[in-house]
DNA sequence: TCATTTTTATACTATCCGGTATTTTATTTC
DNA sequence: GAAATAAAATACCGGATAGTATAAAAATGA
C-alpha cells in the first residue's frame, strides 16, 4: 500500500503491456463487434500469447469487462460531462446532438451500445457492468431533465423517467446509425427532430 | 408449369415438410436471434436430419433467406397494409404505434430488425434480401408521407426521405425495445412522443 | 422377385472457439 | 555457476459449428 511495487524482481521479465492489450482489444471490439472478435484474434493483433492474456485477465469475460471499464472512463465519460456541465437545456441537447452525430470517435458506433445490444452474448461480469453503466446513464439523463424541469425549461408532460429513457435511446439510435454508415447530416437532422419534442425551438 | 406435380412417384417418400421446417426455424430465429440458432438445433427442433435440410435449402444462407421471405409475407406485410390503408396521417401513425407497442406478435421483437441489426453475420443471399426489404420499406414510408404532405397534413420541413427514415427507425426502435422486456406502456409513450413531431395533437 | 430411384439416418470432416498443460526462456538470489 | 522463480511459447483439449460422404430404408416399375 505504501510504494506501488513495479512487479517482482524475480523471474523472466514480462513483455506484455496490459494497457496496450486493452487498447488493441477495445479498438477491435469497438470497430467491429465484441461478439465477432475472438481472444485468438486479439492475441495475434496484440502480439502476445494466449496464456499471457489469460494470466492477466482470467477469462474472455474478464478481458471484455476490463475493456468496458476502460471505455467507460475514456469515452463514455464525455457524455456525463455534457449532461453535468450545468448548461441550459437547449445547449446541452445541442451538445448531445453534436457529439452523437459528428464526433469522429463515434464514426464506427459506440462500444457500449454494441455490448448492450448483444448483452446475452457477454460473460456474466461484463453483462453486469453493462447493466450498471446503463442504470448510471439513465440516472444522469434523469437528473439533467429534472433540473431542466425545476428550472421551468422543460414543461410538464412526460415523467422524468420516461424522458430520460427517451433521450438516452435517441442518442443511442443516432450513434448506432453512424456505425451503419448513415449520412451524418441525416442523422443530425433526425436526432434534432427527435429531441425537438423536449425543447421546441 | 401445367400441373404442380406433388413429388415423383418413385423413391422413398419424404417425411420432411418444408413449411413446417420453415415455421420451426422462423420461430426459433424470431424468438432468440438468427445468429444464436444453429442448423443443428433447427434440425433437432424440427425432427429432421441435416442432409434433408441441406437438400431442401442448400445452405444455412438458403434456409435463413427462405425464412425471411416467409416472415416478410406473413408478418411484415401487416406494416405495409397499415401504411397503404389510405387512412389519414393521424390514424395511420396511431395504427403504427398500436402495432409496434402492443401487437402480441412483436412481444419478442421483429425478426427482420434482428436480421438487419446483425446483417454482417448473415449469408450473402439473406443479407441482400434484408437490404431489399429495407429499401422497399423505406419507399413505403416515403410514399405514405408524401401523400400526407400532398394532402396538407404534414407541414413542410424535413424532406420526405428524412421523415421516412425517421419514422421507420422509430418504429424499429420501439419494437426492438419490446424484445428487451421494456414496459409496453412506456414504449408506447416514447413512440407517441417521437411521432408527435410528425403529427402534433 | 429384383433392379431402380429417392429420401432418410448415421457418421464423419475440417475449422474455429475458449481455455489449459507443458516446456522453454530469461531473470534474480545465493 | 546453480537453484529458484516467473513469464512466454507451443501445442494441445474438449466442444460446437457448417457442411458432406456413405449406407440403410422405402417406395415404384418390370
Amino acid at each position: 500500500m505504501s510504494d506501488a511495487n513495479k512487479g517482482p524482481a524475480r523471474g523472466r521479465p514480462r513483455t506484455m503491456n496490459a494497457e496496450q492489450v486493452l487498447d488493441v482489444a477495445m479498438n477491435a471490439y469497438w470497430h467491429s463487434d465484441p461478439a465477432d472478435v475472438s481472444v485468438n484474434a486479439i492475441c495475434q493483433m496484440a502480439g502476445i500469447s494466449k496464456p499471457s492474456l489469460y494470466r492477466e485477465f482470467g477469462s474472455e469475460d474478464g478481458l471484455s469487462r476490463a475493456v468496458l471499464d476502460r471505455y467507460a472512463e475514456q469515452v463514455l465519460s464525455e457524455i456525463f460531462v455534457i449532461l453535468q456541465g450545468g448548461m441550459g437545456l437547449r445547449e446541452t441537447l445541442d451538445a448531445l446532438i453534436e457529439f452523437a452525430s459528428s464526433d469522429p470517435r463515434m464514426e464506427t458506433g459506440c462500444l457500449f451500445y454494441k455490448m448492450r445490444a448483444g448483452k446475452h452474448r457477454l460473460g456474466p461480469d461484463t453483462r453486469a457492468r453493462v447493466e450498471e453503466i446503463d442504470a448510471v446513464g439513465q440516472a444522469a439523463y434523469a437528473a439533467f431533465l429534472q433540473a431542466a424541469r425545476n428550472a421551468g425549461d422543460w414543461p410538464d408532460g412526460p415523467s422524468v423517467e420516461a424522458g430520460a429513457k427517451y433521450l438516452g435511446e435517441q442518442v443511442a439510435l443516432a450513434i448506432t446509425q453512424r456505425a451503419s454508415g448513415e449520412d451524418p447530416a441525416r442523422i443530425r437532422e433526425m436526432l434534432t427532430l427527435a429531441l425537438s419534442v423536449i425543447s421546441r425551438s
